[in-house]
DNA sequence: TCAAAGGCAATTGCATGCACTTTTTGCCTC
DNA sequence: GAGGCAAAAAGTGCATGCAATTGCCTTTGA
């Protein structure tokens, strides 16, 4: 067993364990139906079985892993149909942290909001994709801070990032950074007025427009080979 | 090691434990903040300590438990703060669900929700609350499935389980029955309406009002005595 | 050639053991 | 009697080992 393990910092070792394989299954790294095995894992990371197992268990809880008794673990397999109930629940979730947010948010927040917002303006007019992502991350999370509510955020960091390698596997389209911008405009700007209602709904069609694109990435019984290749047009950035 | 062992039915032994665990959490018969030590826990159900560990794992991953590094696991405090966090994430759940149950339900399962709950008005006419609560259990059930989406029905039926030990120490008022019973007659009515907007605000409100009265639950530091004892009028029934 | 049966390797599930951390206890000092 | 320190006790974290289960592969019989 040698010296110290070296990826993922501190925690215990289970904790470690829980990160490096949920960040695998995140970014698509590890493949939905992909097999999990203990030993292998175990070896990959330098660590016993134990951890390994422990791990496997609570990302089970969590929905990424999928467990068949004495049958080993899998990536969980996500079928078109729970892909689908996950965006729409998606749509509500942002629906509901954007009216909060128009009805909540201190000053400073709305401030820095919207800073942030304009920001991004920025990185549209230069196409900067990569960077327009960082500031879509950044917005969409001050939207579930936003929302001053513990947890509804808990719920929807968790779907968000259980949709996360569905909206990673995305396609770059030329304008699909304005549209996006537009729509995080009409949020804003609801949030500023403090309409409620104006901004769950901008919110709802905001994420709405992903799930529909994403539709197509069926899933149905993902064999191994890369066959999830996306073979869809039409996809846009929340 | 005795023979075989007896509580819980079927599955491996882990889920045992987090299914035996989980159960004494939610019920109330291990109390926030109560100490839960692995070897105990091992020779109560007479395993050894890695199910128990194992289900402790996952049990934290729910945010049933809360896990200290090296310093043991307890029940998971619930702060005031965080009690009304879920409260009000519930009353938006239960939007939700009322919401797209109006808009999706089939007709049989209309038929049945009007059914049972025309049924439950018996229940309201006799006082019989134990039973009642089965009814309202029920029909709660009912809208959950009725919004046809797993992911939001999974998210709504975890957080009503986390919530499940404060709406069990609710007092048994006058009037509360039918109180409850005219709130859900009005959802029920929405939903026959295929009225989308009517039934969420309904069902908003309906758990709303439970959240208001529970607001008094104060569990700050909840000390390990019995001092959760409910100091508290005017609880109702969901 | 095919199907059923049996055995073998691989892998999971759980128990146990040991090292390390935290907490408690007992003793000493002030 | 209060405070502080150290040793002991308790309890957690992980590794390892073994029994049990599964899946595969070979064998056998028709």
């Amino acid at each position: 067993m040698s010296g110290k393990r070296s990826l993922i910092r501190s925690g215990t070792t289970v904790d470690q364990m829980v990160r490096a394989i949920g960040d695998r299954i995140v970014t698509g790294f590890l493949r939905p139906g992909e097999k999990l095995d203990e030993t292998s894992l175990a070896a990959r990371f330098d660590v016993s079985r134990t951890p390994v197992r422990e791990a496997l268990g609570q990302l089970s809880a969590m929905g990424l892993v999928e467990r068949r008794p004495n049958r080993g673990a899998i990536v969980a397999v996500v079928t078109q149909e729970h892909l689908a109930s996950m965006f729409e629940s998606m749509a509500e979730l942002e629906a509901i942290c954007a009216r909060f947010s128009a009805e909540r948010m201190t000053s400073s927040e709305r401030r820095a909001l919207e800073v942030e917002h304009q920001a991004s303006a920025r990185m549209v007019r230069l196409g900067a994709e990569e960077d327009y992502e960082y500031f879509n991350t950044e917005f969409h999370s001050r939207l579930y801070r936003g929302a001053h509510n513990a947890h509804i955020y808990e719920m929807t960091v968790m779907t968000r990032s259980r949709l996360a390698p569905f909206r990673r596997a995305q396609f770059m389209l030329p304008g699909r950074l304005a549209k996006s911008w537009q729509e995080h405009d009409a949020i804003v700007t609801a949030i500023m007025r403090g309409d409620g209602g104006a901004a769950g709904k901008a919110a709802r069609d905001h994420v709405s427009i992903v799930s529909e694109a994403s539709a197509v990435f069926a899933v149905g019984d993902q064999p191994k080979t890369a066959s999830t290749a996306p073979v869809t047009r039409r996809l846009r950035t929340t």
